[in-house]
DNA sequence: TATTTCGGAATGAATATTCATTCCGTTTTT
DNA sequence: AAAAACGGAATGAATATTCATTCCGAAATA
């Protein structure tokens, strides 16, 4: 069976984990080749080298969560419609790409990032700049560094996410809305 | 003289400044000995090991920074009042200790954390939810976990700094009272 | 006081270890 | 039976750690 598709996906999978799990540096080639069951040398036919692997793997993410956030955006919506769109988007994303999310936010100033993983990360700040600015025009949202605001909600977010694949706790619905509404407040201006 | 307390303290600030811009695998004990005007040698005449020296740092930082939060504490003050203590602290901490908080907030959950590390930072969490729990008695904090809820705090909080320490922000009491503000509507319930 | 001896702190070259990367014999695919 | 893909041992560079030696200030001796 032409694995060579499935060998790419195991070895950008495994990656992925230990990036998340112990960073970039502390994560060893072996290391990754031994999870996805290949041998060392055969991650050197799909990337060049680690730093390749690092970036392919950043952009890929990035790229993919950036459109989860872009589809259907509702711009005609209320501003706190947008923001439970962007905040679902995440939830969505984390669903289905376990360690993605952690990884971006962990590695997303990193030394060993290139250009093209900067400019997409660039892009996706974009968006939630964007968001946040239309939002501090309608002063609804604080007027404060996007980046903070920014932070504040991936904080929040992931810390969440943390505990419940740590199993300390349960991702009930109730929950996720509730830290929704925490965001939200933190991001909003009050009357 | 090169006092031999004088050395040790060089090299701690030296690691101190690496750890928390780079992290702990991408930093080398020669980068550190460089920095601290030290021979490579040295620093294994003070620290068993690498793994020592960050253990050393970050148990020292965790606890001076427990202390911060903890000296007069105002607890028979309000809810609010209890929270500026606690944000104050975390300012005039990283104001004297400029990479610490950054520090210790990257490498709280590191794999080669040992015992006392790992108990000292959870003295730490302790009195932050003490804090929560509190609050939440009394349903002036949400029903969220108390992890979240810090992440959210620090987060902010962290990422103010680093745009401050970027150049990229001034550091106006104005802006410092907004973060403050943005985490304490995060955090509390609103009727 | 001047000179010598001594202890241990400091050093950085040498060594040991870890790791990214390469290479080549084997296996799989065509 | 080629050709392509693999695996994993081998390689070399980078790094942590060690250790024989130097250095320096403080006693001991004169």
């Amino acid at each position: 069976m032409s694995t060579s598709v499935n060998k790419r996906e195991n070895i950008l999978q495994s990656a992925l984990a230990f990036f998340a799990e112990r960073g970039f540096d502390a994560t060893t080639i072996p290391m990754i080749a031994n999870d996805a069951k290949v041998g060392a040398g055969t991650i050197y036919r799909y990337f060049e080298n680690k730093e390749v692997l690092v970036n392919t793997l950043f952009q890929h993410y990035v790229e993919l969560f950036t459109n989860t956030l872009v589809e259907e955006y509702p711009s005609d919506h209320s501003l706190r419609d947008q923001f439970h769109h962007l905040f679902q988007g995440m939830v969505r994303f984390t669903n289905e790409h376990e360690h993605a999310l952690y990884f971006i936010k962990t590695h997303n100033a990193a030394y060993f990032l290139d250009e093209t993983s900067r400019k997409q990360f660039e892009k996706l700040l974009a968006i939630l700049r964007n968001f946040l600015d239309q939002g501090r025009e309608e002063e609804k949202i604080r007027d404060l560094p996007s980046t903070a605001l920014i932070a504040i909600i991936f904080g929040g977010f992931l810390e969440l996410h943390k505990l419940i694949r740590a199993g300390e706790i349960e991702a009930s619905e109730e929950l996720l809305e509730g830290v929704e509404e925490s965001c939200w407040d933190a991001v909003r201006t009050h009357k």
